[in-house]
RNA sequence: AGUCUCUUAGCUCAGUUGGUAGAGCAUUACCUUGACAAGGUAGGGGUCAGCAGUUCGAGUCUGCUAGAGACUACCA
């Protein structure tokens, strides 16, 4: 067989996933071993609104990573697809759709019609974002896809605000709440961000004290100069410019208030000033003529105002800022609410302001208070507005009645959960704990109602006198009512209340509390029973499928509590940290072990990707242009938690890599000449026998290395080192050298005898005894005799099988290709699966994930091999600094000890090819004419006559350089030696390690210098 | 304001418990050698932001300084 030169990812990245799906590899019913430990993720699940950004892929790599690698080890693996309802957002589209289709406002439609529209739209477009995943080769059981919105989840979040509303955790009350005029709705405090605006202002306006003179205009400019003046003045201690006292009684007597927000004066209830601010002690108590209200407003002392910050005096508005409710409520003041729900100002705030927007309002209120001559100053400030999330309005601080969680006991189970069992543990742990828990003790109360349309409709009903009667349906609510007429609560509940369930509602919980319902005796047994009976039939070798449908009952006592969350940091406090306690609450169980949070993907110019800076990129135009496996190896390789500038060229690397992967296949399907893969000849070589080739010794043992460190990486969530394992393991070793060592062998004729036929039945028997003895985890008996070299095993086997578990390696983080590969490989079968998927049609991602067998790292090999590595670099560079050309063949010189001798003399085939010379002389000395370039390793002195072609200078030159950087070395190290302190107190195997190394060192320099002489 | 993170080669980033500084890309020279020019071989390039401390020894631990960033709170 032969393959096209380059990889080309679309064909492979269309040929396989459909196959995967409809074989039902992604679900956990291919397991059929019924011991299986579970392994399960649930996504973060995407807004239906959306579509594949950076982020998503980042996280979707590493889950599928995660998933495919504990699938291939033989985990019942789930991982959780669905999407999220994302009521503001998906509201917000169908309203602009309305209004541009129909020109129509939603309440023209009405509720029902509306919900309906919001639907439909949701069919239509909420499936973008589903697509794009399967592109992305995401291993999801698209069996179990859920929405947010569905009959079971709506039922549960029916039931777990019933639960919490008996229970008290769940309250109706009036508070200030985060209102955007805009789309019309409360917000919760995380939904709400800050925005910085450096051209704010600060108003301070003159609040006159009741039944002193309004002053006339006239004498404004007057009295101006007065207080500032005597404001100085009486500012020698403190910021203060409140100009009581300075004025004349008669003319008005004022306290100054400052604000950013002028137009909320018409809702003031009073002045608040320190009760030990001397500068107004006298004046609590006295009452305010309000400007433009003609209402009058108390002065009053509370220790909340600052006397050191502005003018020491605070205009209180109770029903439009959070502080000031909070002062209202100690001193029982009036809340007069003046704006409406669209931010525009109400019949309260006067009729000279009613109908005015927030900010026309604003202006007039501060234009009127100049003309009043009570407007003090206006300074420049740099002001934090609060804006919605989604459409960046300003945030309006109201009074409003809405529904709350309270957070007081909920805060508790997940700080109890982190302090007694350090769950979740965060990955990366700092600063992501620390956070969390400091966030968890600083816990509001949660406001989830919404006034939209588009959700999970409140279960609260109203009787006509406004008693509320919460209940799972309206039934149950006009039963509690004792049969009255209700009316249901208009509003929805946040996005976030029911994907805080997510982790157990979408599992099929269907309501009860933790405790309350044990599995039922009957279905155990059952279920037992079944996958017994189904484990029988695949060890008789049937072909018999999963049992459909038994596992589906237990589908919350299967996989809750899930192995590890992937998230963002964005929604730590908005998602994770709810699900945490509601999934605690509710099933007792926890949510999940482990969050990975990960690093924010950053455009090219190091800021997060936004449309609005345009530096955003496409996933998939990255897919299209490198392919989805170069695309997600590279993300895999930066996920280590850190924040990364994205960057074309490090995906352009792993399009490189592909093909690599693509032609070193290439290179051993060509060459295969009908011999296959086989376990036995690789993974299990763990003899070490000495009559096998140093190469094929050498690429076993750095082959299971490679295995244990990548599971031992993947195991600590470390993506980059996994991938920066399999890079170099694959490239380095496997490319570079191994295939190097082997080419003539195995292209070759001479030496490559094909396997005799009888020996082939007996190698596959071997395979499948092997595997199995592999997978049962044991620590058995390596089958012996199945390695013997040159005989049983040819070479071409051998690369072949090794190439088959590297290629399983890099399985989770390129499905497609390596699965394109895999199944061309001569000898892959579903024999190579993990015995739980025996019954599967063949597929790569079923094979057993190498674990690697320390046993079979072979420190002799290693030692040979980078010996003989260490010989062919020096002649090469002999070569390369000499300057000569590849034309010229030359001889070989080399001395070593015996022992390394014989290994040089075992490789000399592979050390004439690679270091392109022509003879090789090795002996216990060198013998060479004075024209000779000359180096030294650690455990050989070699020698290249060069005849007339050698610049005496530049050998000179050469030599001295190396002698320089020895030399340099071993005095670091002599000095470090001859440090009394260090030999005394460093550990003794590292001050041995130094000697040792000094008195090669010095070797080395002495040959070099003695070089150096010959050639003068 | 508080808490925290980061600063390593020209660029983007790794550096596990302190023990001789790494990768990819870029760059230099040579190679169209039968898997791969999306390749190969050999090089060059770093007082690990700065200062001080602990230690026999610091990129790694401690403190301070300077830049960059994140989060939380406040902002009358």
């Amino acid at each position: 067989m032969e393959l096209a030169k380059a990889y080309d990812p679309k064909a492979a990245e269309e040929n396989h996933y459909k196959r995967w799906e409809e074989s039902g590899f992604f679900r956990p019913e291919i397991n059929q071993d019924p011991n299986a430990t579970k392994y399960s993720i649930v996504i973060p699940p995407p807004n239906v609104t959306g579509s594949l950004h950076m982020g998503h892929a980042l996280q979707h790599t590493i889950m599928d990573v995660l998933t495919r690698w504990k699938r291939m080890q033989g985990f019942r693996t789930l991982w959780l697809p669905g999407t999220d309802h994302a009521g503001i957002s998906v509201q917000r589209k169908v309203v602009e759709q309305l209004k541009k289709d129909e020109n129509k406002k939603p309440t023209d439609i009405g509720r029902e019609e509306f919900v309906k529209r919001a639907w439909k739209w949701k069919e239509l477009y909420g499936n973008t974002i589903t697509e794009q995943m399967r592109r992305e080769g995401a291993s999801v059981d698209w069996t179990r896809q859920r929405f947010t919105m569905d009959e079971d989840l709506s039922l549960a979040v029916r039931n777990v605000f019933c639960t919490l509303y008996e229970e008290g955790w769940i309250y109706r009350g009036l508070r200030i709440v985060n209102w955007c005029p805009k789309d019309k709705t409360v917000l919760s405090d995380l939904e709400v961000k800050e925005e910085t605006k450096k051209d704010g202002k600060l108003y301070y306006l003159r609040y006159p004290l009741a039944g002193t003179q309004a002053p006339s205009p006239a004498s404004v400019p007057l009295r101006d100069a007065e207080v500032r003046d005597d404001s100085a003045t009486f500012n020698a201690g403190g910021t203060g410019v409140a100009c009581e006292g300075a004025c004349v009684p008669g003319r008005g007597t004022f306290i100054v208030v400052a604000t950013t927000r002028p137009e909320t004066m018409l809702g003031d209830t009073a002045v608040a000033v320190n009760g030990s601010d001397e500068r107004y002690k006298h004046l609590v108590g006295k009452m305010i003529d309000l400007p433009l209200t003609g209402r009058q407003i108390p002065i009053i002392a509370d220790e909340y105002v600052e006397a050191e910050f502005g003018t020491g005096a605070v205009k209180v508005t109770p029903a439009h800022d959070p502080n000031d409710y909070q002062i209202g409520q100690r001193h029982d003041l009036q809340q007069l609410l003046v704006m409406n729900d669209a931010g525009e100002m109400n019949a309260a705030a006067g009729a000279e302001f009613e109908g005015l927007d927030r900010f026309v309002a604003r202006a007039k209120v501060v234009e009127m208070f100049d003309e009043l001559g009570l407007l003090e100053k206006v300074d420049d400030y740099e002001i934090t507005l609060p804006v919605c999330e989604r459409c960046k309005t300003i945030v309006e601080p109201i009074l409003s009645e809405q529904w709350f969680v309270k957070m007081d006991e909920m805060r508790d189970i997940a700080l109890d959960l982190m302090k007694t069992e350090g769950v979740p543990h965060f990955s990366p742990q700092i600063p992501h704990e620390k956070v969390y828990t400091a966030w968890l003790e600083n816990l509001k109360d949660w406001t989830i109602s919404r006034q939209l349309w588009w959700g999970h409709q409140i279960p609260a009903w109203y009787d006509e006198d406004g008693n509320v009667f919460v209940g799972r349906t309206e039934a149950e609510a006009v039963e509690k009512s004792g049969g009255k007429a209700l009316k249901q609560d208009s509003d929805v509940l946040d996005t976030w209340f029911s994907s805080g369930l997510w982790a157990f509602s979408t599992f099929g919980w269907k309501g009860e509390q933790a405790g309350t319902q044990a599995p039922s005796p009957a279905s155990v047994p059952l279920r037992d029973s079944d996958a017994v009976g189904d484990s029988v039939t695949r060890h008789a070798g049937g072909t018999g499928v999963a049992g459909e449908g038994a596992c589906v009952p237990g589908d919350l006592e299967t996989f809750l509590p899930t192995d590890v969350l992937v998230t963002g940091r964005d929604i730590i406090f908005l998602w994770v940290s709810r699900m945490i306690m509601l999934t605690k609450k509710f099933t007792g169980q926890k949510a999940f072990e482990d969050v990975i949070v990960t690093g924010t993907v950053l455009g090219k110019d190091g800021k997060p990707m936004s449309k609005s800076r345009n530096n955003g990129v496409d996933p998939i135009e990255m897919f299209d242009k490198f392919g989805v496996d170069a695309t997600r190896i590279y993300l895999a390789s930066i996920a280590s938690g850190a924040d990364i500038k994205w960057n074309d060229v490090g995906v352009e690397t792993y399009r490189n890599f592909a093909n690599k992967i693509w032609n070193a296949t290439r290179f051993c399907l060509m060459n295969a000449d009908g011999t296959r893969t086989s376990l036995s000849a690789s993974l299990t070589l763990a003899d070490k026998d000495v009559r096998v080739p140093l190469a094929d010794r050498w690429i076993i043992s750095r082959l299971n290395k490679t295995a244990i460190d990548v599971n031992k990486a993947l195991e600590k969530y470390e993506f980059h080192t996994a991938v920066s394992l399999l890079y170099h393991f694959f490239w380095d070793d496997f490319c570079d050298w191994y295939i190097e060592l082997k080419k003539d062998e195995i292209t070759g004729t001479a030496g490559t005898q094909a396997p005799s036929p009888a020996s082939v039945p007996l190698r596959d028997a071997d395979a499948v005894a092997d595997s199995v003895t592999l997978h049962a985890g044991g620590t058995g008996a390596r089958g012996e005799g199945a390695c013997v070299p040159g005989e049983d095993v040819s070479a071409k086997t051998r690369i072949l099988t090794v190439l088959e578990i590297a290629l399983r390696m890099l399985h989770p983080f390129m499905p497609y290709l390596t699965e394109d590969l895999w199944l061309k490989l001569p000898g892959t079968s579903n024999a190579l699966h993990d015995p739980a998927y025996s019954a599967a049609e063949a597929t790569i991602m079923l094979t057993k994930f190498p674990p690697g067998d320390a046993s079979a790292i072979d420190d002799a090999a290693e030692r040979e091999m980078s010996a003989v590595i260490d010989v062919i670099k020096k002649v090469r560079n002999i070569r390369a600094e000499m300057n000569i050309s590849t034309a010229i063949k030359f001889t070989v010189h080399i001395a070593a000890d015996a022992a390394m001798q014989e290994v040089l003399k075992a490789n000399e085939a592979q050390i004439l090819k690679l270091a392109k010379a022509e003879k090789l002389v090795i002996a216990a000395e060198l013998d060479v004419p004075r024209a000779s370039a000359k180096a030294v390793t650690s455990d050989a002195r070699l020698a290249v006559p060069l005849e007339g072609l050698i610049d005496f200078d530049v050998e000179r030159t050469r030599l001295n350089n190396q002698i320089t950087k020895l030399t340099e070395e071993k005095s670091r190290l002599d000095g470090q030696l001859s440090n009394a302190n260090f030999v005394e107190r460093a550990p003794t195997e590292k001050v041995e390690e130094l000697r040792e190394r000094s008195v090669e060192l010095e070797h080395q320099i002495a040959t070099l210098n003695s070089n150096v002489e010959a050639l003068t």
